[in-house]
DNA sequence: AAGATGGCAATCGTCTGACAAGTCCCGCAG
DNA sequence: CTGCGGGACTTGTCAGACGATTGCCATCTT
């Protein structure tokens, strides 16, 4: 059974080209955008579409836009490849560094989930998850060590051990007909120790930034839990807040 | 001269307070809010208003929107107050973890900037800037370390030591006529040493999450740029992303 | 009885046209 | 040269309509 593709939203079509030509440098940062009423007749849609496409970027601080005046393109979207909310997996993160990402270990196992990821996943004393514990390296070296959580019972095909290796959010898509609608990240400073020091070859006492996550499936049920440990000198991540 | 209050836009009027009910509970997580239609004529605003403050909404992941079912409050929703976008400032921030803010240390001098905030702040030679240091507490123990680097051409009204206690943006649209529109945070895993170690009254090693900002203006000049050296056992900020 | 099918109402997505509110610029009077 | 309008332009809001999708329910088929 083919995945139905469903037709995305015109409005989210709109501000991908938008964010788009913005990213290729067509509006460079601080220049003002056509006005509503051109974006509109140019991509062939109302107003009110591209109003809602300029809404997002607005609140992604990409633009700013001043009554009156217009729409103008802002410096944070010269950050627009390594902004957090485009990290919705360890690969691109990593070419987001500027690095050629791989996969340095992977092991996976089924068994019992611990009490931290049977509560995060709301799952009964019963339940089993799968477990996918890997190494991302970055340019070889090993930058991010990751641990997936899924609960077995939502995996509905076989799967082999090259669909772990790409991000749990599509293994998901594929073999469980599940999609991740957002996830929510606790983010926790801590140093390297034990067999993750070990994994990412960094001695103990190392800063690492841990992100403890959950995704949760557009019935909003949680659907996978991660931990990732992510070892890199110098910027990790940025985040842009904007301010209406 | 009184500062004149901006009136503020009606679908941000709309947005607060529907983040507010949601917030009391008026409205629980997985709870259907009422149509569009319905909430436009309860608050007196058309559907295209309520319908940009839902997009709001919905891009932070408070709600999901659902084409031909209904608009849907989500489990994030109950992470409204320690959310990183409301990290507008360090009082803010320990109050989200449920302890009393208050200053434990401050300092400041005017001085020509180093590299990092010349640059940062794309500031001339010759200009200086004003940079106050303090140290937060929560509920007595300090947790954040906080350098804030002003152009001191920006300043145009004298000031007292009160005025610096709060955070900067505040003393920003106080002293300097200049509203932060957005900023652009950097985060680093880091740990404790040196002067910061002492201040922040833990042991060289520990962990600590550094946040190297930047504010912008509505006009996307650099007005302020901070260091923030967080210490926290445990979470220290959720991040929500919604895929809509 | 159980499942498949089709229609219907509810809801969000998009369109159209208009007006209000705010900003910017330029000419004009002083 | 300076200050003051006024008009053109742009974003914000309004109103009403229709299209697209979903969920429900009655009906039909097996």
């Amino acid at each position: 059974m083919a995945t139905i593709e469903r037709r995305e939203l015109l409005s989210k079509q709109v501000e991908e080209a938008l964010r788009e030509q913005i990213r290729e440098g067509c509006f460079a940062p601080g220049e003002q955008l056509p006005p509503e009423n051109e974006l509109a007749a140019s991509y062939g849609v109302s107003r009110a579409t591209v109003r809602a496409a300029l809404a997002n970027l607005q609140r992604e601080g990409t633009v700013v836009r001043r009554q009156g005046s217009g729409t103008y393109v802002t410096h944070a979207a010269s950050y627009l490849d390594s902004r957090m909310e485009e990290m919705w997996n360890c690969e691109d993160m990593i070419r987001a560094l500027g690095c050629q990402p791989s996969i340095g270990w992977l092991e996976y196992e089924e068994s019992l989930p611990d009490a931290r990821a049977r509560q995060k996943l709301r799952l009964g004393p019963t339940e089993t998850v799968l477990v996918v514990r890997k190494v991302f390296l970055a340019d070889g070296e090993p930058v991010i060590h990751c641990a997936d959580y899924i609960p077995r019972a939502l995996i509905k095909e076989p799967f082999t051990r090259d669909d772990l290796s790409g991000n749990v959010f599509d293994f998901l898509e594929e073999c469980a007909d599940e999609r991740a609608t957002y996830y929510v990240a606790e983010l926790v400073p801590t140093v390297a120790e034990g067999s993750i020091a070990r994994r990412l070859e960094c001695g103990a006492g190392t800063p690492l930034l841990l992100f403890d996550e959950v995704a949760y499936n557009i019935e909003d049920r949680a659907i996978s839990c991660s931990l990732l440990h992510h070892r890199r000198e110098g910027v990790l991540f940025r985040v842009v807040q904007s301010r209406p």
